[in-house]
DNA sequence: CTCAATGTTCGATGTTCGTGAAACATCGAA
DNA sequence: TTCGATGTTTCACGAACATCGAACATTGAG
Protein backbone atom coordinates (compact mmCIF):
# COMPACT_ATOMS: atom_id res chain seq x y z
CA UNK A 1 0.00 0.00 0.00
CA UNK A 2 1.04 3.47 -0.19
CA UNK A 3 -1.65 4.73 2.28
CA UNK A 4 -0.03 3.54 6.16
CA UNK A 5 -2.17 2.42 9.15
CA UNK A 6 -0.24 5.17 11.06
CA UNK A 7 1.89 7.45 9.45
CA UNK A 8 2.37 9.63 12.41
CA UNK A 9 4.86 12.31 12.55
CA UNK A 10 5.67 13.37 15.46
CA UNK A 11 5.31 17.17 16.60
CA UNK A 12 8.69 19.02 16.60
CA UNK A 13 8.90 19.43 20.01
CA UNK A 14 7.98 15.61 20.56
CA UNK A 15 10.81 14.53 18.89
CA UNK A 16 13.32 13.13 21.38
CA UNK A 17 16.72 12.38 21.47
CA UNK A 18 17.02 8.56 22.09
CA UNK A 19 14.52 7.99 19.31
CA UNK A 20 16.26 10.24 16.75
CA UNK A 21 19.96 8.73 18.09
CA UNK A 22 18.38 5.05 17.29
CA UNK A 23 17.32 6.04 14.02
CA UNK A 24 21.20 7.34 13.69
CA UNK A 25 22.31 4.16 14.62
CA UNK A 26 22.41 2.39 11.43
CA UNK A 27 24.52 3.02 8.45
CA UNK A 28 21.79 2.19 5.92
CA UNK A 29 19.83 5.37 7.72
CA UNK A 30 22.63 7.75 7.59
CA UNK A 31 23.07 6.77 4.04
CA UNK A 32 19.47 8.00 3.46
CA UNK A 33 19.82 10.84 5.52
CA UNK A 34 23.04 11.57 3.26
CA UNK A 35 20.86 11.85 0.24
CA UNK A 36 17.98 13.37 1.62
CA UNK A 37 20.61 16.28 2.46
CA UNK A 38 20.27 18.14 -0.65
CA UNK A 39 17.07 19.41 0.89
CA UNK A 40 14.94 18.34 -2.16
CA UNK A 41 12.13 16.01 -1.44
CA UNK A 42 12.69 12.92 -3.03
CA UNK A 43 10.42 9.63 -4.62
CA UNK A 44 10.30 6.75 -2.50
CA UNK A 45 11.67 5.28 -6.15
CA UNK A 46 13.92 7.12 -6.56
CA UNK A 47 15.97 5.73 -3.26
CA UNK A 48 18.68 2.95 -4.50
CA UNK A 49 19.81 0.93 -0.94
CA UNK A 50 20.97 -2.28 -1.45
CA UNK A 51 17.82 -3.92 0.34
CA UNK A 52 14.43 -5.21 0.41
CA UNK A 53 11.71 -2.64 -0.22
CA UNK A 54 9.97 -4.08 2.67
CA UNK A 55 13.23 -3.17 4.68
CA UNK A 56 13.72 -0.65 3.35
CA UNK A 57 10.12 0.71 4.29
CA UNK A 58 10.76 -0.32 7.81
CA UNK A 59 13.98 2.03 7.65
CA UNK A 60 11.94 4.80 6.11
CA UNK A 61 9.60 4.33 8.80
CA UNK A 62 11.82 4.31 11.63
CA UNK A 63 13.63 7.92 9.88
CA UNK A 64 9.66 8.88 10.19
CA UNK A 65 8.98 8.11 13.30
CA UNK A 66 12.03 9.51 15.31
CA UNK A 67 10.95 12.36 13.33
CA UNK A 68 13.88 12.69 10.75
CA UNK A 69 12.40 12.74 7.71
CA UNK A 70 8.41 13.91 6.92
CA UNK A 71 6.66 11.35 4.03
CA UNK A 72 4.41 12.84 1.84
CA UNK A 73 1.47 10.77 -0.02
CA UNK A 74 0.84 11.99 -3.50
CA UNK A 75 -1.72 9.36 -5.19
CA UNK A 76 0.28 6.34 -5.40
CA UNK A 77 3.28 7.23 -4.28
CA UNK A 78 5.72 9.24 -1.83
CA UNK A 79 7.67 11.69 -1.30
CA UNK A 80 10.08 11.82 1.65
CA UNK A 81 11.87 15.13 3.14
CA UNK A 82 14.67 15.94 5.72
CA UNK A 83 13.21 17.60 8.71
CA UNK A 84 15.74 19.58 9.07
CA UNK A 85 14.63 22.47 9.90
CA UNK A 86 12.83 21.01 13.26
CA UNK A 87 16.07 18.90 13.72
CA UNK A 88 17.97 22.05 13.89
CA UNK A 89 15.83 23.67 16.06
CA UNK A 90 15.75 20.80 18.41
CA UNK A 91 19.09 19.52 18.65
CA UNK A 92 21.87 22.16 16.83
CA UNK A 93 24.30 21.08 15.58
CA UNK A 94 23.66 17.26 15.82
CA UNK A 95 22.73 17.16 11.65
CA UNK A 96 25.68 18.85 10.83
CA UNK A 97 27.71 16.60 13.20
CA UNK A 98 26.33 13.82 11.69
CA UNK A 99 26.62 14.28 7.94
CA UNK A 100 30.48 15.77 8.66
CA UNK A 101 31.25 12.56 9.88
CA UNK A 102 29.09 10.17 7.74
CA UNK A 103 30.65 12.20 5.31
CA UNK A 104 34.22 11.85 6.02
CA UNK A 105 33.97 8.27 6.77
CA UNK A 106 32.29 7.73 3.78
CA UNK A 107 29.24 6.33 5.62
CA UNK A 108 26.14 5.35 4.13
CA UNK A 109 27.63 5.58 0.67
CA UNK A 110 25.86 2.67 -0.44
CA UNK A 111 22.38 4.37 -0.86
CA UNK A 112 22.08 6.46 -3.06
CA UNK A 113 19.33 8.02 -5.93
CA UNK A 114 18.02 6.42 -9.04
CA UNK A 115 20.08 7.62 -12.42
CA UNK A 116 16.82 9.73 -13.43
CA UNK A 117 16.67 11.61 -9.92
CA UNK A 118 15.97 15.12 -10.52
CA UNK A 119 18.95 16.64 -10.91
CA UNK A 120 17.47 20.50 -11.76
CA UNK B 1 37.78 -7.49 39.01
CA UNK B 2 39.03 -4.05 38.71
CA UNK B 3 40.98 -5.12 35.92
CA UNK B 4 39.65 -6.03 32.55
CA UNK B 5 40.44 -8.48 30.13
CA UNK B 6 40.16 -5.87 27.15
CA UNK B 7 40.10 -2.41 28.10
CA UNK B 8 40.41 -1.30 24.68
CA UNK B 9 40.01 2.39 24.18
CA UNK B 10 39.79 3.56 20.53
CA UNK B 11 42.13 5.57 18.99
CA UNK B 12 40.84 9.80 18.41
CA UNK B 13 40.80 8.44 14.70
CA UNK B 14 39.16 4.91 15.32
CA UNK B 15 35.94 6.48 16.89
CA UNK B 16 33.11 5.67 14.82
CA UNK B 17 29.40 7.73 14.00
CA UNK B 18 27.46 4.35 14.64
CA UNK B 19 29.33 3.20 17.39
CA UNK B 20 28.75 6.69 19.24
CA UNK B 21 25.21 6.42 18.20
CA UNK B 22 24.50 3.61 19.55
CA UNK B 23 26.51 4.06 22.78
CA UNK B 24 24.31 7.20 23.01
CA UNK B 25 20.60 5.32 22.18
CA UNK B 26 19.85 4.34 25.72
CA UNK B 27 18.67 6.95 28.85
CA UNK B 28 21.10 5.56 31.35
CA UNK B 29 24.14 5.88 29.37
CA UNK B 30 23.31 9.47 28.10
CA UNK B 31 23.26 10.12 31.70
CA UNK B 32 26.47 8.97 32.97
CA UNK B 33 27.90 11.05 29.98
CA UNK B 34 25.81 14.00 31.49
CA UNK B 35 27.60 13.23 34.82
CA UNK B 36 30.62 13.27 33.09
CA UNK B 37 30.18 16.47 30.99
CA UNK B 38 31.50 18.39 33.85
CA UNK B 39 35.02 17.74 32.00
CA UNK B 40 36.11 16.22 35.64
CA UNK B 41 37.50 12.68 36.44
CA UNK B 42 34.98 10.60 38.46
CA UNK B 43 35.35 7.57 40.35
CA UNK B 44 33.74 4.58 39.74
CA UNK B 45 32.07 4.14 42.78
CA UNK B 46 30.83 7.98 42.59
CA UNK B 47 28.73 7.12 39.82
CA UNK B 48 24.65 6.37 40.66
CA UNK B 49 22.33 4.27 38.44
CA UNK B 50 19.46 2.31 39.31
CA UNK B 51 20.70 -0.83 37.92
CA UNK B 52 22.95 -3.58 38.92
CA UNK B 53 26.73 -2.90 39.44
CA UNK B 54 27.26 -5.54 36.35
CA UNK B 55 24.73 -3.35 34.48
CA UNK B 56 26.50 -0.37 35.14
CA UNK B 57 30.21 -1.95 34.43
CA UNK B 58 28.42 -2.92 30.70
CA UNK B 59 27.14 0.68 30.23
CA UNK B 60 30.54 2.09 30.84
CA UNK B 61 31.78 -0.61 28.54
CA UNK B 62 29.50 0.63 26.14
CA UNK B 63 30.86 4.23 26.70
CA UNK B 64 34.64 2.92 26.67
CA UNK B 65 34.58 0.81 23.40
CA UNK B 66 33.08 3.48 21.44
CA UNK B 67 35.37 5.52 22.98
CA UNK B 68 32.88 7.94 24.32
CA UNK B 69 34.81 7.70 27.96
CA UNK B 70 38.40 7.01 28.92
CA UNK B 71 38.53 4.25 31.61
CA UNK B 72 41.97 4.71 34.39
CA UNK B 73 42.56 1.95 36.58
CA UNK B 74 44.43 3.47 39.79
CA UNK B 75 44.99 0.50 42.19
CA UNK B 76 41.53 -1.19 42.88
CA UNK B 77 39.28 1.58 41.56
CA UNK B 78 38.46 3.22 38.21
CA UNK B 79 38.20 6.37 36.99
CA UNK B 80 36.02 7.42 33.96
CA UNK B 81 36.29 10.76 32.27
CA UNK B 82 34.66 11.70 29.16
CA UNK B 83 37.07 12.18 25.75
CA UNK B 84 35.75 15.43 25.01
CA UNK B 85 38.38 16.44 22.87
CA UNK B 86 37.95 13.35 21.04
CA UNK B 87 35.01 13.61 20.64
CA UNK B 88 34.64 17.56 19.50
CA UNK B 89 37.79 16.49 17.33
CA UNK B 90 36.11 14.22 15.19
CA UNK B 91 32.41 15.33 16.02
CA UNK B 92 32.44 19.21 15.76
CA UNK B 93 29.01 20.04 17.72
CA UNK B 94 27.57 16.16 18.17
CA UNK B 95 28.36 16.31 22.29
CA UNK B 96 27.09 19.54 23.20
CA UNK B 97 24.09 19.24 20.82
CA UNK B 98 23.30 15.80 22.57
CA UNK B 99 23.88 17.72 26.05
CA UNK B 100 21.81 20.37 25.33
CA UNK B 101 19.27 18.23 24.50
CA UNK B 102 19.22 16.04 27.09
CA UNK B 103 19.36 18.71 29.67
CA UNK B 104 16.42 20.26 28.20
CA UNK B 105 14.71 17.19 27.80
CA UNK B 106 15.53 15.67 31.44
CA UNK B 107 17.14 12.66 29.83
CA UNK B 108 19.23 10.27 32.02
CA UNK B 109 18.36 12.44 35.34
CA UNK B 110 18.19 9.01 36.85
CA UNK B 111 22.21 8.78 37.04
CA UNK B 112 24.15 10.55 39.59
CA UNK B 113 26.69 11.08 41.26
CA UNK B 114 27.33 9.98 45.52
CA UNK B 115 26.46 12.85 48.59
CA UNK B 116 30.33 12.70 48.85
CA UNK B 117 31.64 13.31 45.64
CA UNK B 118 34.24 15.78 45.11
CA UNK B 119 32.93 19.09 44.60
CA UNK B 120 35.45 21.04 44.04
C1' DC C 1 49.10 -15.19 53.75
C1' DT C 2 44.34 -14.05 54.40
C1' DC C 3 40.61 -10.74 53.70
C1' DA C 4 37.81 -7.23 52.09
C1' DA C 5 37.01 -4.07 48.42
C1' DT C 6 36.31 -3.16 43.63
C1' DG C 7 34.90 -3.97 39.19
C1' DT C 8 34.67 -7.40 35.43
C1' DT C 9 33.02 -11.53 33.25
C1' DC C 10 29.82 -15.31 32.74
C1' DG C 11 25.51 -17.51 32.03
C1' DA C 12 20.57 -16.84 31.65
C1' DT C 13 16.50 -14.41 30.31
C1' DG C 14 13.47 -11.53 27.90
C1' DT C 15 13.33 -7.66 24.54
C1' DT C 16 14.38 -5.13 20.53
C1' DC C 17 16.24 -4.85 15.97
C1' DG C 18 17.38 -5.78 10.92
C1' DT C 19 16.07 -8.61 7.28
C1' DG C 20 13.36 -10.67 3.48
C1' DA C 21 9.31 -13.10 1.43
C1' DA C 22 4.67 -12.93 0.87
C1' DA C 23 0.19 -10.94 1.38
C1' DC C 24 -2.18 -6.82 1.44
C1' DA C 25 -4.21 -1.97 0.52
C1' DT C 26 -4.65 2.09 -2.15
C1' DC C 27 -4.54 4.76 -6.25
C1' DG C 28 -4.65 5.66 -11.23
C1' DA C 29 -5.28 3.90 -15.78
C1' DA C 30 -7.42 1.11 -19.25
C1' DT D 1 -14.40 -3.02 -12.94
C1' DT D 2 -10.07 -5.07 -13.71
C1' DC D 3 -5.05 -4.35 -13.64
C1' DG D 4 -0.63 -2.72 -12.67
C1' DA D 5 2.21 0.18 -9.84
C1' DT D 6 3.56 1.53 -5.33
C1' DG D 7 4.49 1.07 -0.68
C1' DT D 8 3.00 -0.97 3.82
C1' DT D 9 2.16 -4.66 7.01
C1' DT D 10 2.63 -9.30 8.74
C1' DC D 11 5.29 -13.16 9.84
C1' DA D 12 9.36 -15.53 10.94
C1' DC D 13 14.08 -15.76 12.20
C1' DG D 14 18.72 -14.89 13.87
C1' DA D 15 21.55 -11.38 15.91
C1' DA D 16 22.23 -7.84 19.13
C1' DC D 17 21.01 -5.77 23.44
C1' DA D 18 19.67 -4.70 28.51
C1' DT D 19 19.40 -6.72 32.74
C1' DC D 20 20.49 -9.37 36.83
C1' DG D 21 22.86 -12.52 40.15
C1' DA D 22 26.76 -15.20 40.90
C1' DA D 23 31.41 -16.37 40.29
C1' DC D 24 35.75 -14.49 39.51
C1' DA D 25 40.35 -11.74 39.39
C1' DT D 26 43.18 -8.15 41.06
C1' DT D 27 44.78 -5.05 44.45
C1' DG D 28 45.71 -3.16 48.94
C1' DA D 29 45.38 -3.77 53.91
C1' DG D 30 45.97 -6.27 58.15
Amino acid sequence: MVAMKQARHPAPDEINLIDVMGALNDPLRVGLVRVLADGREHGWGELRAPVAKSTLSHHLRVLRDAGVTRTRQEGTRCFVELRRGDLDARFPGLLDAVLGAAHRDGLGTHVGLADDAPTT
